[in-house]
DNA sequence: GGAATAGTGTCTGTTAGACACTATCTA
DNA sequence: TAGATAGTGTCTAACAGACACTATTCC
């Protein structure tokens, strides 16, 4: 990095604009008004994505990833969370650096570099709150986005459900959808949800008992129709595989 | 992104300075002073990677990687392979976005945000250029790399590393290190080189042309000691689990 | 008991790796 | 022919997935 060009090296910043997007995944029950719920009685959770409504233009009420500004005293993870709680009022679970996009003409109103995060949130009724500039929060079926997004962020999006469709293979990031104790149907049907694929009962437990990601505890969950399931709780781990470098 | 709080929306530039860092991975031959060649008198390959010397303060003399500020009109991938024509003359293989390092206090300077590359570089007798501002450039063996480095460039390194030992298992990049044809040999030295554990030479053959990354050619390797080797050539892809996104 | 889910046992096809073996070149 | 590397055959242990089976709960 660094030097200007050869000349003296005073520091001078650029004519340039660098923001935080966050591409915000949660699962929650398929909208009932879509297609009525299982006979079974069971909510069926389906991948989602909270987008916001421009109130201004460029790309007045268009959706858009939450994003904004970069403020000179912030890290850029610590702006996604801001970000994240001052566009939509959740806190998330998991926050993990996805890619920086940068082509020059991805703003109009001048040259913008995002650096996007992408993280997940857990399902809990957690209330939307419409930030400053924006006409409304909603969160969207990740396979039912509303007309063009803004800006580059159709393609962002992609990436990023690219990207989490990949990680959920190898690396034990599905539990942070999850409350802090949580079953095993619950975890599978997280990654039925994401990967869009059945899973055996029987093989998933041995695999994720097997990974070490997760311990039972001695709760059960009663009340329940059937058979009482075991729960489990995650174990905390903080990897490079899991997350980007220590910084 | 996009809206700067609540206000009016015009476009302003930050009081930031947006750089580009590229870690320069090549195979090159051990150094033969410190280690002289194997008796059987081939060239034993070493991961190198190559570092620049600051001409200036701050961290006057202290080798960093190579890198810069962002023009206003040139995309971050461009700015990473500018950055590396400029300072070392070289051209790259493969070049892929890494990470964007943002910490506030990185740069003693001001406020610095950097998305570093990292780039494969072919071994063949590239000649390194000292651009403005540096005193020397030089390859470095990747496991021995010169007393303190300049800013947070040790950490951007030490994650440069591990994700490129990381992707050599799953993602087809060995053959970027190679010239367009090469032999089994070669390939396998790569990723011994990388990896620093043997390769059984059979299993790895079967492996490697399972894999479909490769294609054998109609040539071999004539004036050696021994057998000739058949020549073989990478096929030419370009997916997502190569690189990042298709921008 | 019936229905539903929790959880176990077991078989099978695929794969990574160890390792012995054959093939082909130069000196 | 000796020596070295190229390349093949084959065995084994580990693993993922299919699927049948047992266990436990509520109705």
């Amino acid at each position: 990095m660094n030097q200007a060009n050869g000349k003296t090296e005073e520091f001078v910043g650029s004519p340039l604009s660098l923001t935080v997007d966050v591409v915000i995944f949660s699962l929650r029950p398929r909208d009932p008004l879509q297609q009525p719920e299982e006979p079974g009685g069971e909510v069926l959770q389906e991948l989602h994505v909270l987008l916001i409504q421009r109130a201004r233009p460029p790309f007045m009420n268009c959706w858009a990833l939450p994003g904004g500004r970069v403020r000179p005293d912030e890290s850029l993870e610590q702006s996604a969370a801001r970000q994240l709680a001052e566009k939509t009022g959740l806190r998330a679970a998991y926050l993990e650096q996805l890619y920086t996009f940068g082509r020059p003409e991805r703003d109009s109103r001048g040259r913008t570099v995002s650096v996007v995060y992408y993280a997940l949130v857990r399902s809990d009724k957690q209330e939307l709150l419409a930030g400053p500039g924006t006409t409304d929060v909603r969160w969207f079926p990740a396979d039912r986005l509303p007309g063009p997004l803004a800006f580059d962020h159709a393609e962002i999006f992609g990436y990023a459900l690219f990207r989490l469709r990949n990680k959920i293979k190898y690396a034990n990031i599905a539990f942070q959808f999850l409350p802090p104790t949580f079953t095993l149907s619950q975890l599978r049907a997280v990654y039925e949800a994401i990967t869009d694929r059945k899973e055996d009962p029987g093989n998933f437990k041995r695999k994720v008992e097997a990974s070490g990601a997760i311990i039972k505890t001695e709760a059960r969950v009663e009340g329940g129709r059937h058979r009482p399931p075991s729960l489990y709780r995650a174990i905390v781990q903080n990897d490079l595989l899991n997350r980007g470098p220590a910084s």
